[in-house]
This record gives C-alpha cells, structure tokens and sequence, in this order.
DNA sequence: CGAACGGTACGACATGGATCGAACATTGGG
DNA sequence: CCCAATGTTCGATCCATGTCGTACCGTTCG
C-alpha cells in the first residue's frame, strides 16, 4: 500500500474541520503545508515551523487532519509525506485556505 | 448604554473565529442566527435549537462570539438581542458563512 | 538476519474550557 | 420603592484532548 486511508472530501462535516483547525499546532502545520506547497515529510515540517513536539504528538495531529479530510498522506519507502489536498478542500470549502492565510492583526 | 463592547471585524484573528466555532453549541448558535435573519433573543435561540444549557453557560457562549467578532449584543430595554455581523464577517472573511451552512453528509 | 530509522498505537497525565449554581447587576412595572 | 425578569460574574467541578514516553511495526540496508 502506498496511499494511507483517507476521507472522501464530501464525506467530512465542516465540525471536523473547524475543530482540527482550531488547534494552534495544526493550524501552523496546515499554514506551512500551504506555503511548502508539495509533498513534504512531517517532521520536516516541525523543523521549518519551529514547533517542538513529540513524534507521538505529531502523528497525533497528522491524523486528525487527515481525518478532517485536508491532507493526505503517502507512504515513501521508510517515511510519510503529507500533502495539502489543495484543489478538494477548495472545492468543498471555497475560500477556506485562502483565509487561513490571513494572519490577523498581529503583524508588527 | 445600548452596545454592548465588540471588537472591530479588522482586528479579529482567524484563530479566535475558528476556536469560537468549533464547539458545537456555538455552532448551532451562529447557524440559528444566520437562518433567523434578524435579531434574537439569546433565550429564544436555546428554545429554537433545542440546546438545553443554563444561562450563564449561554452567556459565556455569547461572551465568546462577541468577542470573535462574530455576533453583536444590543441592550434593549431589560433583555439583550443578538445578531450575526452579517457583511462585517462576510466581507473579512469570505465564504465562511456559507461553509457553515453547509450540514455535511448527514442529512438523510 | 538483525540493527537502525521513521512513524504509529496505546496508556497515563495535565490542563484548558464547558458546564453549573449561586450571588449580583440592571431595567421595568406594580 | 420594592419586586420580578433577564443576563452577567464568579467559583467550583468535570471532561475532552493535547502531550509525553514507551512499546511496537514496517522498511531499508549493512
């Protein structure tokens, strides 16, 4: 297998959503998936987001997110990649991203 | 005084929307709002909805939409009306109240 | 094969936040 | 003027969940 089981985009309620987003390490981690853009390796992502958690905590919230439909996940040989499922979360939750962007007021 | 202190839509973070949703009172509450139009009593919304809390647990609810920029609290005589920000959160943040109306696959 | 690597699964723990009840505040009416 | 109606505030309690550590699993490579 080299797909990790994930949702159908239509199939996840905007409650899994918005709960998995209200996470502040999910939300960085969602943000710097944007950003990267591409296939990227989760602990990568904890080194370019200056999050420090465990790896337990860590597969903890990939899988929430995953579970909430925004990113997928690949097998790569002896590592996961992520991914943003960029056009599907668009197309279900137009502008969603796009807001997530939105750094607030909180700038200087 | 007839307004009850809120902040301006600008200087809402994208994090308080999103923790102030993700609890599913909440969520029904803005979701009864939005469908109402008009301005409600918070007490009548808990009869719309069916929620059954207290009132203080309704008033801190309340206290958290307010001051993620959601909803507006007027005072009105002896009881407080509330509204949805309708424009105010459509024009910061665009296609979010739409994805709230959204109920997801459930609905048979 | 067996060790190392990258990640997952599971149990335990701590903390934030939802909830409640009671006391207080404000307004309106008898 | 006092009382009823409506919300807010404050403490206390309880629970969901974020966190960690350890054990476990699949893959790769020596």
């Amino acid at each position: 297998m080299t797909e990790v089981r994930e949702p159908a985009i239509d199939a996840v309620p905007i409650d899994a959503v918005l709960s998995a987003l209200a996470d502040p390490v999910r939300l960085t981690f969602v943000r710097a998936l944007d950003a990267a853009g591409d296939w990227t390796c989760g602990s990568d992502v904890l080194g370019n987001t200056g999050i420090a958690i465990g790896k337990s905590t860590l597969s903890h919230h990939i899988k929430v997110l995953r579970e909430a439909g925004l990113i997928r996940t690949r097998v790569d040989g002896i590592r996961r990649l992520v991914t943003l499922r960029y056009d599907e979360v668009e197309q279900r939750f137009p502008g969603l991203l796009a807001m997530l962007r939105e750094r607030g007021p909180a700038s200087p």
